[in-house]
DNA sequence: TTTGATTTTTAGGTTAATCTAAAAATATTT
DNA sequence: AAATATTTTTAGATTAACCTAAAAATCAAA
């Protein structure tokens, strides 16, 4: 049974969302995420529902089979071994890289993945903080805090972001604050819920609240939230 | 206006034909090269000849435009440096390529190709020792010869392959005539066209018409043909 | 618990890219 | 130059992947 670019993307799709919601993916959450309609996802679910790619009750929204998952996590590993590949390699910055990925991971071939994989030394993150599944789907974890939850004193390493866009990613590079990055909080307004941090190299920055809800750090700190 | 991988396919094909022998590309010609039918390249050639990328007189058979031309050019540009990633980078045999070669020419993105040239050094053959046109389309020509066309005494090294396909490129690899193999020719049978060369580590083969054939040396010895 | 809002599905297109079978044009033989 | 063979195009379908508009189901509030 072939599986086409379409419905991998989908499948993808339906995986990040249930994956960030934690219960069915519905109709209208796909749509938005694939800049489709909601009838077009019907359509689409019930075609993967006959592939038993995902199991679909109408109205109630669906979850991916096992097939369906672990075609989803092959796919996600694929496209953040590219973007590894794009910025290592290749020499671009992580905010131009995502578009390519989004074609590359559709491409297929016996061992290119795992030759990839092994090219770029089994990196476990990709540009943006994201972890990167193992051949056999496995995932790595680690311990992450949205800048939000640091306190006063509180230092941290960006790990990662939540908004992928370019515009943010641009900001974080003109800020300094990529991947990597570190800086301690010294004060949090909560008039506009922003914050004032220090970076490495002595910088004091202010920081809205529109990037401390979208930046993760592992913290350094002695001090425990 | 937006290109279609199956119009980038066909273009490519068209191209391929139109200069091998050397006049329009007829129907039937591209849908034995495409694996389709001829009245599936008819619906193409229309849609082709609307975008203005090829000149189509029915019945009469197909040449490129100028805008045709440079798209056909960049595609197997495209597909030529990434089969030198694929053998180069991630170690794959000369014979596994062509497919995911295949996908990934229609994979875009600003600097991608001029990137991935950089990254390779700017290689002017791919893995089957083709050509690989520079960014403003420009081909690299050498003297190469069918190995039907050397005399006993001749000595060459190969240069490249008419015959591309998977199982033709493996018993080179068995023969020990792989790119920059070299070897002299010691006798010709006419009976079945066949010869005996000799390779540089002293070994004696025997190759049938088909090889030679199919075959290309540069031809290294003192003699002239 | 009926009503109104929201979400989802159905109904009915469209377009690209393919197909087979039949008709038309062109080329090759007698 | 007919007759025949070959090539190409047209006619008519099919499938995937979308769309808009309308109907149906579910959810939220009064
Ligand atoms: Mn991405
Ligand atoms: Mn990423
Ligand atoms: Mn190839
Ligand atoms: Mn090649």
């Amino acid at each position: 049974m072939t599986i086409t670019q379409a419905e991998e993307n989908h499948l993808k799709a339906i995986f990040k969302i249930a994956e960030k919601e934690d219960k069915p993916a519905l109709t209208n959450a796909i749509a938005a995420a694939m800049h489709t309609t909601a009838a077009s996802v019907t359509d689409m679910l019930k075609r993967l529902a006959d592939k038993n790619l995902i199991v679909y009750e109408k109205y109630r929204g669906v979850q991916l089979t096992g097939e369906g998952n672990r075609i989803a996590t092959a796919l996600i590993r694929k496209h953040r071994l590219w973007e590894v590949f794009l910025t290592e390699k290749l020499g671009f910055a992580w905010d131009e890289v995502h578009d390519m990925a989004e074609q590359l991971e559709h491409v297929q071939g016996e061992h290119l993945v795992s030759r990839l994989d092994t090219f770029l030394g089994h990196p476990k993150f990709d540009p943006h903080g994201d972890p990167i599944p193992d051949a056999e789907g496995r995932w790595t974890y680690r311990k992450q805090s949205l800048l939000t939850t640091l306190l006063p004193g509180d230092r941290g390493a960006v790990t990662g972001v939540d908004d992928h866009s370019a515009a943010f990613l641009q900001y974080l590079d003109q800020l300094g604050l990529g991947l990597g990055a570190e800086l301690e909080l010294l004060e949090r307004f909560p008039y506009d819920h922003s914050v004032r941090v220090r970076t490495r190299d002595g910088r004091e920055l202010v920081l809205s609240e529109k990037v401390t809800k979208n930046l993760y750090l592992n913290i350094l700190s002695d001090r425990e939230s």
